[in-house]
DNA sequence: GCTGGCTCCTTGATCGTTCCAATCCACCAG
DNA sequence: CTGGTGGATTGGAACGATCAAGGAGCCAGC
């Protein structure tokens, strides 16, 4: 009832031009106007000149409903954003954000966001997929254990995962990460290329692949160095007061001249300590964190973090799109891409 | 032709069931299982019980597309992301955009983001406005001087602003604010409350109205405490480095025992200078900054700063759109919002 | 018994575009 | 002069839903 009352709330919709219109006043057919769009190809060069005119002039633009409706596609991509975290540096999706949507564009895609929580984390995908409302999806958060994947595959679904399947070797579905052991393993080298020996790793519980994953670029550095690493590695929750914790007892027990960190948030934890203990970063003690983060960016003396090269990220990731939607030829099943380092005055 | 060789890709899309397919199933009508979903009240109790565990059986959703042309409404709202800032403290979009998503979805809205950049404010807004993209725009922009709004409006497009339309006093769409005034004056009154009688300005440039209405809540606390403010205000660009040097000039010109800044950006750059001179944030120097960025939330000892109610914001926004879109009464012309302090340890 | 009004459900038309197959036209070889 | 050829253009149909009317069926009332 109310729904179809727009002028009731005051303003008055002007209805834009429509491809009729265009065919009254370019004089051809319906199927011309829509090829001069579609196909220009098709149409002799005066034609097409003339139907653009038209266009131009009325200011048209195919109607996105219609177009989807016999097309079947949407020219959307669906991403789930998660409740915003507070109290962690983690604030590189919106650095992936923004070049996801300008890749897209690119490829003639606009980002359809919509919500999701931790305790559903199918909800959602199935609705948007029924309702034809989105081409693809691009799924992010991977590394809760990703039940949405082996979902939506089973559901013959069109996806990217930005994450590998770390616990399903046998999943077929594209995917691009970032490469981590590639990341922490120039990070530990740079330190010891500075003199340190005596490197600690602080990390995430034993059942984050991810965090494993980086813990083996810090252990790989230390062993081909010939460095000690008994009694330097921590692993703890992602939180800066766990962060802050773990560097106080490695500094207590193994007097470690150095910290690499699976995120920004642990080594803001470090530097928590550093800071109560009157401990300098980067003169008395090396700190390297992992995301360069906004925090790492800004924190005064600035923080030396591994940076994910989040642009190439969805750069790659809307190129599988593309293949998995048609437009293009064979898929690459996985890209893995690698992290640089932003040195700064942390180490 | 590429175009529509989905089959080429490798996977093979599955069409979801359709309107006519719950027909068949229930042995009702067309209408009657579109009432079912848009119109329950319409139906006799049994039948609905029918139709609807056809339509559970089978998941049925409506096809959005056809939805969209026939009601000529999208529902999706349209935000506009700007490409990401790096060195600046800036990340709150992020807590807003998880809001606005939330808060659209219950309303039965989906996100809709669009790639835009500085140089072309309106760029972007005009295709999807024609093409019946989206029903509406969140414009968050509004700072840079603010054409979206009049061109908009001009069109007749509904939308909402996040931002007061400071230079456009005439303007008459409807917007939600933060008032910058209300949330540094307990800021400064705080540091008053801690014995602080010396406290420094250091905001942005005169022609930023954001900046003004900030610094001018600055200015009315310390009047009313009759502490002297001449010497002890700075305006400079939003840049960690810039907050250093102003921080670096007031320290020597005019000895303040405490900084109010306009960012979080700013205020990082007074830690900077804090940390170069020795100084204690929060034992010899306080400093307060604004947004309640992650990087406010993780400073080892806390940065006291300025918190946008960023939730109420998104929710108000979409109330307002909701309006606008004519499912309820009248639109309130401007909402504004007061700011809460977070204390921490550097004041 | 017929009418009027109500509830519940069904049928034709429509939204604006693209797909499909047919038509038109100019040109050329036989 | 006829028939074939291929490029350019056209009209009918369809995508899947909602809108706007148009029937059944039922009950009360004169």
């Amino acid at each position: 009832m109310s729904r179809t009352e727009p002028r009731a709330a005051g303003f008055i919709p002007v209805a834009p031009p429509t491809l009729a219109d265009v065919v009254e006043r370019a004089g051809v057919s319906r199927q011309t106007v829509s090829n001069a769009v579609n196909n220009p190809d098709l149409l002799r060069p005066d034609t097409l000149e003339r139907v653009r005119e038209a266009i131009d002039e009325m200011g048209y633009s195919p109607n996105r409903a219609a177009r989807n409706l016999r097309t079947r596609s949407s020219q959307l991509i669906g991403l789930r954003v998660l409740p915003a975290q507070e109290g962690t540096a983690n604030a590189m999706m919106d650095r992936f954000v923004h070049t996801l949507v300008d890749t897209s564009a690119e490829a003639g895609y606009h980002v359809l966001l919509f919500a999701g929580d931790n305790d559903d984390p199918v909800g959602g995908y199935d609705h948007l997929l029924r309702a034809t409302a989105v081409d693809a999806f691009v799924v992010t958060d991977t590394y809760l254990g990703n039940p949405q994947a082996a979902r939506l595959t089973e559901q013959r679904a069109p996806f990217v995962a930005f994450g590998r399947p770390w616990d399903q070797p046998q999943a077929t579905h594209p995917w691009v990460d970032v490469d981590g052991a590639a990341g922490t393993r120039p990070a530990t080298e740079h330190l010891i290329a500075k003199g340190h020996t005596r490197i600690a790793w602080i990390g995430w519980r034993k059942d984050s692949p991810i965090g494993e994953d980086r813990r083996a670029g810090w252990l790989s550095a230390m062993r081909d160095a010939g460095h000690a690493t008994t009694g330097l590695a921590s692993r703890v929750e992602d939180t800066v007061q766990s962060g802050a914790e773990a560097a106080a007892v490695l500094l207590d027990e193994s007097a470690p001249t150095a910290f690499v960190c699976a995120s920004d948030t642990l080594a803001m934890g470090v530097l928590h300590t550093l800071w109560i203990r009157q401990l300098a970063p980067g003169r008395d003690i090396a700190v390297v964190g992992f995301d360069d983060s906004q925090v790492a960016q800004v924190f005064p003396v600035g923080l030396t973090s591994v940076r994910q090269p989040l642009e190439d990220v969805a750069v790659a990731i809307v190129r599988a799109l593309e293949t998995l939607l048609g437009h293009l030829p064979p898929p690459a099943q996985g890209v893995l891409l690698t992290p640089t380092l932003a040195i700064r005055g942390s180490s």
